[in-house]
DNA sequence: CATAACAAACAGTTTTTGTGTTCGAACCTC
DNA sequence: GAGGTTCGAACACAAAAACTGTTTGTTATG
């Protein structure tokens, strides 16, 4: 909702925020607002406390799931279409966790393909497809995330060869390469990468910028890298240097 | 909705009904029957053909999710009761796919256990759980059923011991023991079978009185049997005298 | 080609959802 | 533990959505 998006960013911005204020801010009485943010705490976007919310951001972590997932739609979209356009009917495709993978997972749904989705979020968006193969693998789901992570999960994928792996990231450098906040799920993209022939990473702009703990793999290790247009020319030519194909979309 | 419910008897009973004969029964217009077939073949519960709609039970195959689902709730609901007070807090469980043993996964959703469910539907109604750490196998959901079944699903169950194994079937009868519909359904339940330390079975009653086509297991696999109390003697005696333990409820 | 079945569009109705107010209970602060 | 604040349940009302039946034109099928 219109008012829901409101709150969090306004939270988000100051940091914490009264129930009063927040009230007048959205011009709806206190009331609604309690109830805004007891859904909106449940959904971990935001914290609740007597008198007020505050934002989940302030540490170094990564945001939530269901934060990052109504974040830049549009952006994810124009994305996955790109990614989808690069797959061919009848392949065998491994589908990273996180919010970029999932809008690629539901632009494939209606393709006949064989799909391996990493996170029970991109599994729900593909059940039911008529045309599509599904296959899970094992693993234990992250809260919120659902990314499916441990030693199942690897054994999984060393039990399956991919025709493509669609990574995510949390940081994409030329230098520092594919890093990732989690170290669980940093395994198992580069599990998921050593069982594909080949190897696209998804990655809005803002993520050249960034690099996190957890190395998955150099640069070099990836084929292809779509991104959007606004992605800074100097990590572009970098990686395309390294022989890593960008598409900007 | 209730004219549902009518209109899935109406036809399940009469083996195929026009349009006309549904909108009559029902006491509503043909154009609310057309809206409903829609939804209700979509579902699998009917088929439709131009005119009419008839039922998909007439073939001796199992009925599909979406009806068995509906049927039975509270005897389902009961059972599940019965089999959440077996288990004990922090026990390793697996849960096998079907109706009755999701009943049995949404009873224990609140407990502090290590679940694996060997179906998405059951998947899907353990997520979320706070206290529950979840444990995804691997496999290929089976259409409507979500059931996870071959070799990834069996690689998972061989790489792990629970403590209890909840295991639906089609049939069950002391002298032909435990029956399943479906190969691959069958051979995942022998492999949930193998890596537990106790089994208990669940079953309506009226599952007694059938055999199905792949054997999983003699009845004296099983350490307890949960049914309802309409059950024949003449069964629950032969169980006991396997040394199973049968609760009735 | 004619008739029956269908699907889309629309209007009216019912149901559901969302919102604000009131009030008693729970909760901090001093 | 007194006093003020925040909270949440209950109710009433409004807005939105879902549902239904009619009409219309279109599509199948014999």
């Amino acid at each position: 909702m219109d008012r829901h998006r409101q709150i969090i960013d306004a939270v988000r911005r100051a940091g914490q925020l009264s129930v009063a204020e927040l009230a007048e801010r959205t011009g709806t009485s206190e009331m609604t607002v309690r109830r805004d943010l007891e859904l909106l705490a449940e959904q971990g976007l935001l914290e609740r406390y007597r008198g007020g919310a505050r934002s989940v951001l302030l540490r170094g972590e990564e945001p939530p799931f269901a934060l990052r997932e109504t974040d830049g739609v549009e952006v994810k979209e124009r994305i996955a279409v790109a990614v989808a356009e690069m797959i061919a009917d009848g392949e065998a495709v491994v589908i990273d966790a996180g919010t970029t993978c999932l809008a690629v997972a539901r632009a494939l749904a209606r393709r006949r393909l064989t799909v391996m989705p990493l996170s029970l979020h991109a599994t729900n968006a593909l059940i039911g497809a008529p045309q599509l193969r599904l296959l899970m693998p094992g693993g234990e789901p992250r809260p919120g995330e659902l990314a499916l992570t441990g030693p199942l999960t690897e054994a999984s994928l060393a039990a399956l060869r991919f025709d493509t792996a669609i990574i995510g990231c949390c940081g994409l450098t030329a230098a520092n390469g594919l890093t990732a906040y989690d170290l669980a799920d940093a395994a198992i993209k580069r599990a998921a990468i050593a069982s594909a022939h080949r190897v696209i990473a998804v990655t809005e702009a803002a993520k050249f910028s960034r690099t996190a703990l957890a190395l998955v793999a150099p640069a070099s290790a990836l084929h292809a890298v779509v991104t959007t247009d606004d992605a800074p020319d100097a990590e572009v030519d970098a990686l395309k240097a390294l022989g890593v194909a960008v598409r900007r979309v």
